[in-house]
DNA sequence: ACATAATATTGCTAATTAGTAATATTGTCA
DNA sequence: TGACAATATTACTAATTAGCAATATTATGT
């Protein structure tokens, strides 16, 4: 256990999530809902995606389960709904910056 | 720090990354590779892919830095090269083993 | 009821890409 | 060199989707 393959059905719901993060607009948001739970209006003046696209990928994030959605009278606040994702981007985050250090490193060791 | 927000290039560099992993095929292709650095015609073998389509996947992992290239003989060899990749699908399995659970146990307590 | 503000939806276009069949390349062995 | 096996590439199609302008919906205050 804990090491048979996933079958077709499950490769295709963790690529699904995996999706759900591959749009740097909704990476966006989501960094921006990591302090605290944001309203559509604060969320475009944070991110420079119009209003139209905001509300479409927060749609998109909320169907799928990753944000929570409450209206407060005119406004609608969203707010994480599992801080797994953070876990995630903070694991490709250190990828990369370890990935574009030993690039860095390589083009020094040309120096010598 | 480390507090701080990804700016524009760098969230469609997380984005790029996720991406990569939001495809089934690709997906198939990693953790078939989990154990052991595998031939590419062991891999058409493994998955149900046509070989066209795993040596295209194949060279996109690579290209993307996520996979060592290593010809012996007739053969090409493919293997992992960051098993971070892995840290990433445990933590997105688990959440949605996490989900599915919640979701059978909203439905047993429709039962009392 | 009406005007206004906040959010959602619709209809659309352009760009991306997985998968495929056919073909090309590369290496081995006789 | 020629035949064969393994892998890569090419050219293509079908499907998906981000982003947008315009419009619809929902809630508030008067």
């Amino acid at each position: 256990m804990a090491n048979s393959l996933l079958n077709q059905d499950q490769l295709r719901a963790v690529a699904r999530l995996f999706d759900l993060l591959a749009e740097p607009t909704r990476l966006d948001i989501l960094q921006n809902l990591k302090k605290k739970p944001l309203s559509v209006g604060e969320i475009v003046n944070a991110t420079n995606a119009k209003q139209a696209n905001i509300s479409k990928q927060l749609g998109i994030l909320h169907d799928a389960g990753l944000l929570r959605r409450e209206r407060r009278g005119n406004l609608v606040f969203y707010s994480i709904d599992d801080p797994m994702i953070f876990d995630l981007c903070a694991l490709v985050c250190g990828k990369l910056r370890k990935d574009a250090e030993s690039r860095l490193a390589a083009v020094r060791s040309l120096g010598r």
